[in-house]
DNA sequence: TATTAGCACTCGCCTTAGGAGAGTGCTAAC
DNA sequence: GTTAGCACTCTCCTAAGGCGAGTGCTAATA
């Protein structure tokens, strides 16, 4: 990108300054407050450069500079430093998200919590993927006489679990060889290596219930083929509130009522599926209610094959540098913490 | 109470009009709209007198009345009249609350979505307390060396799940024997009825490890005594943006942020257990937050003994008539589908 | 050529003032 | 007991003026 050493720096001071403070920039500010050796007048024709160039942008003629998406942009691709989290933090982390969890469920809900609390922005967590799941041993529960209760249990010792419609007349023997069977078949495999399989062939092998077979195995490996929308988590849905550039109602309303939309935010979330951290910055995003945000996401491991999503949303002006941090810093938390 | 026909004629028609349109109401307004045969003026004395007895409120000297939490109250108590649903209505929630459902959780949840969906309030509607629930058969699923999980399904095919925690060496043995006597000696109670037996004596004819048994009741039998904090669910949190009188962000947050708080919400709620329909107006409501609210509770009972509360929180402004009739309808309708 | 000081100008925000509108309370008449 | 008439009060809306922050331009300077 064609910036010089001191537009980097007018650029790199405004979005930093207007992170914090969320008011225009002006060129007397700059000069005071960052050690930049030329006056305002000077850093008013870099400002005056760079709006051209489409990194800045004026709310009105005699106001400051505010970053457009594309400053932002350049800032998070150039000028951005990730600091570390403090050691307090790190043992925060540590603490709350070890606290002895009891499944897949509570350990993202608590990612939630814990995101949120230490942002001034919303977390949302994705519930994990279960086609990486390794398959340890299969449990079948008869519930009533048309429905039977599937409880997985993967290898690192998270659950599966599966409400299943059978038809009916099925008795309690073909269940007990069925999950024989399963278990025989099926242990050590994850759910996407079963889907692989050829299930026809295998049915054969099977002497219980064509139907009931197709209906346990559909139900078990529904999650895998089909893009299926999981459940979402959020923690601090109510940060936006203290963001200024929210103190109107019908952007939060706007923000409020598309976090209520499970299927939108999963489609947006998974967008980013195996790349890492992904950054999306004001209209980079595709929802028309995102515009004026920006999303960070991660991926995260519960060390099982359990492989998720979860991101932080915030406004525009949102702090980069620490939430890149954070994100890093989660990751390798739970690394440490289910890691293979 | 002292009112005459014209003072509750009056009344209704300010609480009925106010709540259709959120400005105070006028004198004149009355008179044009209700026919209540005698002037402004006299209405006016009316209104005069019902202000001094504490049913009125005056924003400001020179605007109309506003109905009190008193005012309310008596309208509540005394005035209302509900109305019944279309039978459009009706097919609507049968529809929504039968579609299959595969859980408790999900009936719950989709019970909170239809109820925002069928007013502009905020639906609230906790878990079922599982204490009533008759149980039919336990499985206990080993998961890792420390925890097994349990299963247990009641008699009317609901799920009850819990991960326990047990002692490390248990073998599978212990656990198939332990699993064998809790459903021969436990099928057919409920919680609440397991928890009256004497368990020490109950322990004594167990072989298996007292740690074992000790551990896998406690946990079952957990949510029974302990007036313990279970699962909220929300329904239509940005339903209340949309009301005049939350348009003001401050109000906005302190609400939302109330809404976050499952423990408060939890007791909120449970304050009315076993007391049928309950309205809570304004300042009767406890919670600091919801002092320009009001909450409508009632029951619900999934017909197996699985009961619990569900709400409606607005502001006080709220149309009381249709709600009741609402919760009524719900009452009802869960009745037919998974009553007794 | 790059930088800087000086200065007029612009625009949002705040305060103030005035007028319109809605509704009341009081008084006197019916 | 009820009603018409009327002065009064208070909010809301709009317009006007002053303030402050910040810019863009010009001309002088290194």
């Amino acid at each position: 990108m064609g910036l010089d050493k001191r537009k980097r720096q007018v650029l790199y001071a405004i979005v930093h300054d207007y992170i914090q403070t969320a008011e225009p920039v002006g060129s007397r500010s700059i000069s005071r407050r960052y050690e930049l050796g030329v006056s305002p007048a000077t850093i008013r024709n870099e400002m005056s450069d760079l709006e051209e160039m489409g990194f800045l942008e004026q709310p009105h003629t005699s106001a400051g500079r505010i970053p457009s998406d594309r400053g932002y942009r350049f800032y998070v691709d150039s000028l951005l430093r990730v600091p570390s989290l403090t050691v307090k933090e790190v043992t925060f982390m540590k603490q709350l998200l070890s606290s002895r969890m009891r499944s897949a469920e509570e350990i993202v809900q608590q990612l939630a919590k814990l995101l949120s609390a230490l942002t001034s922005y919303t977390a949302i967590v994705l519930g994990p993927s279960e086609s990486q799941a390794k398959l340890r041993q299969v449990q079948l529960v008869p519930v009533s006489s048309r429905q039977i209760y599937l409880v997985g249990v993967t290898d690192g010792g998270l659950l599966l679990n599966r409400m299943v419609e059978i038809p009916s007349g099925v008795d309690a023997e073909s269940l007990a060889s069925l999950q024989q069977w399963l278990n025989q078949r099926l242990a050590g495999l994850t759910l996407e290596q079963i889907k692989a399989q050829d299930l026809l062939a295998l049915q054969d092998e099977m002497q219980a219930g064509i139907d009931l077979f197709e209906t346990v195995m559909d139900e078990l490996l529904g999650s895998v083929n089909q893009q299926e929308v999981g459940k979402v988590y959020l923690g601090g849905t109510t940060n936006i509130l203290n963001q200024p550039e929210f103190h109107d109602l019908h952007k939060v309303r706007a923000i409020l009522e598309l976090l209520e939309e499970d299927a939108l935010i999963w489609e947006a979330m998974a967008q980013a599926a195996g790349k890492g951290v992904t950054i999306s910055i004001g209209a980079e995003n595709a929802l028309s209610a995102m515009q004026e945000c920006s999303l960070i996401t991660a991926e995260y491991r519960l060390g099982d094959g359990l492989i998720g999503h979860f991101g932080l949303l915030g406004p525009t002006r949102m702090n980069y540098d620490r939430v890149l941090a954070l994100v890093q810093g989660v990751c390798e938390t739970l690394n440490q913490l289910y890691g293979l």
